[in-house]
DNA sequence: CGCTATATACTTGGTACCGAGTATTTGGTA
DNA sequence: TACCAAATACTCGGTACCAAGTATATAGCG
């Protein structure tokens, strides 16, 4: 039964719009996703797929249409989308789009924790970082390449130029801060190595070698 | 016992990063991370911050202190980081900053899929995103104005340089999509529409409502 | 002095999610 | 024809994660 649970998946959301176009069973919508390099811009992987179909049904957004086992094979069982399913997904389409989540990427939290590592070590890791950025945005050239070759309309890559101008925006910054850092602009890196001396000197040594103490308390 | 398995939530790199200044117990973490402004770049909820604690306990990473009790509040464990929690806390830090990590933001999954919306209503909600990322940026400015006021040093806010940055963009590519919808540039969106006529025109009508469509409280 | 709001400090119950595994069939090639 | 790699089609076990709840203490206000 339905429990107005909402599924937050955006698997689930790209499952509905395949489904939208055809009835289709389980491994088919992630041949399907392949095939269309859906899984460049959505995380695509079997155990989540499953079990967000499992939900969709549950929610009544999707409907098995027949099962079939072709030989020896395991069964497949076809879905299709219902009324109540294509009215979610194009709501749920409409608030993605129009307001923007925050998200939290990795880089940012590690950015904001920054000064537990010494500047001389990040220089060499924002280097590292900025190698890494451009040869993705190499491969997003390449990428866009191909699509013109294959006269693939823009209308099917407009994630990809939103991939390409975010990385290329990420890589800008790094290098600005990495150029920051080696230059001391503004007296950034003289307070850094100033702040960790204070920090790291006012800490007593950290104790033990983090041999799990079996003695495991747990408060009734 | 330690499993060697590799706790990955960013909010457990945030609690090593702040138990390396000094021991700490759950509550005082969550209330430091809220003073400095963590919880803008990690994401903070008290559910997880006690499994990740746990997590960590186990793995070694962090021991317990002390057990105290005030008046009839309940307990308090204090942790400190271990040696190996140390390392680690190292480790994964160079990890983020060096390699680049593939995410899957929303907005993303949602341009890949914007086919299925049409055209006409795209307009509009990407007219109310950019309204929002503008008043993100405002915001932005504000809290940047706020941080120089404060003599609060550069270091401390380049997570939110980079938040700007990112956000700039995504403001930028919006806006380019937006005009180039709207004056149909390369014939895309005449294209959108014929491909739409064509699938919406080939599929059959969508059957029942599977179940009784229940009423959605809040969309996802 | 009594009332509400906020701060302190964690617990619970449950879903979401994923990595790795399983088993069969098809296609290519030696 | 015998064998292996790749494709087909899921299943399972377990962790990660979070929203909401619980309970007490203090501060501020009229």
């Amino acid at each position: 039964m339905p429990s107005n649970k909402r599924i937050t998946n955006p698997l689930a959301l790209a499952v509905l719009t395949h489904l939208y176009e055809q009835p289709r069973h389980p491994y088919e919508l992630a041949a399907t996703m392949r095939e269309r390099r859906k899984e460049a811009s959505i995380k695509l992987n079997y155990g989540s797929l499953y079990t967000v179909i499992e939900g969709l049904e549950r929610e009544g957004y999707i409907a098995a249409v027949e099962t079939r086992r072709d030989g020896r094979r395991p069964e497949k069982t076809v879905y299709r989308i219902t009324d109540s399913g294509e009215a979610y997904m194009l709501e749920w389409m409409r608030e993605i789009v129009s307001v923007p989540m925050k998200e939290y990427p990795q880089y940012e939290a590690a950015l904001s924790l920054l000064p537990v590592l010494p500047p001389e070590e990040v220089v060499p890791l924002l280097e590292a970082r900025i190698r890494f950025l451009k040869k993705t945005l190499e491969t997003c050239a390449e990428e866009a390449q191909a699509c013109r070759d294959m006269k693939l309309p823009r209308l099917f890559s407009i994630e990809s130029e939103y991939y390409e101008a975010m990385t290329r925006t990420e890589l800008g910054f790094t290098e600005s801060l990495l150029r920051d850092i080696r230059h001391d602009a503004g007296g950034l890196t003289r307070l850094w190595k100033q702040m960790r001396a204070q920090v790291l000197g006012s800490r007593k040594p950290a104790g033990g070698s983090g041999k799990p103490s079996s003695k495991r308390k747990k408060s009734p």
